[in-house]
DNA sequence: GTCAAACGTTTATTATATTGAACAAATTGA
DNA sequence: TCAATTTGTTCAATATAATAAACGTTTGAC
């Protein structure tokens, strides 16, 4: 969508006039009507003026979608697809969905099944919590042990490893976001 | 942070030029070179031209932030705070860490446990498990039987309801992005 | 009806961003 | 060591955005 779409949509939802956010943001009502034609790409600095008076942040204004329904809400067990490896089996949950802003998977972890001696790392950020079994956690030079229940949170620019430490199959349920997969 | 040091932090972790960039970007050095001096703030139409040679979104692009380590990462069970009521317990996963775009909640309902007949509505996206027991799922007028390893994805704009409809606890792992918690 | 106020739009002027070319400093290879 | 690249920066010229003021239209009050 282009800005002056998204930019009027804002305002529109507010109810204010393009005078009485001019006024706000301390910039003409010429303006917010050039911009909201699309007659003139704003300057960054014009635009973070113009979002303050609404008020709201450059990386909200980029960020909001005209939120449509996904075609499918709910994934039975079965139907959904391995991407696994190496002894983790994982599901993404919601694979397909369109616009989708959160990764959850549901993996599967044999005994001694590992994620590698290479350890992981890519941008965003990751957490989960381990429903059966027990996990080794590496995350950079840190080694954790997760039972039932037990959660973790980090950045996953950070270089980290899990590993399934137990006699028995672990079960971890992970979210990441950005989405990786 | 602005605009200058944002766009030079992408770019270096590149590990392009000025100049490289530019080039893919259509756009000249010289541009870049002021704009990440924070010498003038490109119009947004330019600072798109720059991100689609990175390439990166004006969303990510105003999302980011400087990853910090969050000082805790992993989560015990029993220390975390249970936010739940109502038959329903609920744990947030990674409460207290800064900057955290994920709410990932491990939800534990008693037999007949329900989120109420008014149901709920948000903004943003949730998904989730279940791990254990079954869960009555109803998005808008669909009602669904979730099971151990079934899934769900949808928009949180939706009115949603959750129940236990079986005769045993049953254990959900959520995620929402952005978090409501 | 008529006036006054508020609306979004357009225009000429001013301010600012972008370009193209030249610059000095740092790096590379012979 | 010296020449050739490559780096980021700077400057005058040009293109574009932002302003201030005016325009025509719509709305509501009297």
């Amino acid at each position: 969508m282009d800005i002056g779409a998204r930019l009027k949509m804002v305002r529109e939802a507010q109810g204010i006039s393009q005078r009485e956010l001019a006024k706000r943001a301390g910039v003409t009502n010429a303006s917010i009507s050039l911009i909201e034609q699309n007659r003139v790409s704003p300057s960054v600095s014009s635009l973070k003026k113009v979002l303050d008076g609404l008020p709201m942040s450059m990386a909200d204004f980029f960020t909001f979608e005209l939120e449509q329904q996904p075609p499918r809400q709910v994934f039975a067990a079965a139907e959904q697809p391995d991407l696994g490896g190496n002894g983790v089996a994982m599901w993404l949950v919601g694979a397909g969905v369109e616009n989708r802003q959160i990764g959850l998977l549901r993996e599967v972890y044999a005994p001694g099944a590992d994620t590698g001696t290479e350890m992981l790392k890519h941008e965003g950020q990751e957490c989960g919590v381990v429903t059966q079994g027990c996990i080794e956690l590496t995350i950079d030079t840190q080694v954790h042990i997760l039972h039932p229940g037990d959660g973790y949170y980090f950045s996953s620019n950070q270089p980290h490893r899990f590993r399934n430490i137990g006699e028995t199959e672990a079960i971890l349920i992970s979210a990441n976001n950005p989405p990786t997969l």
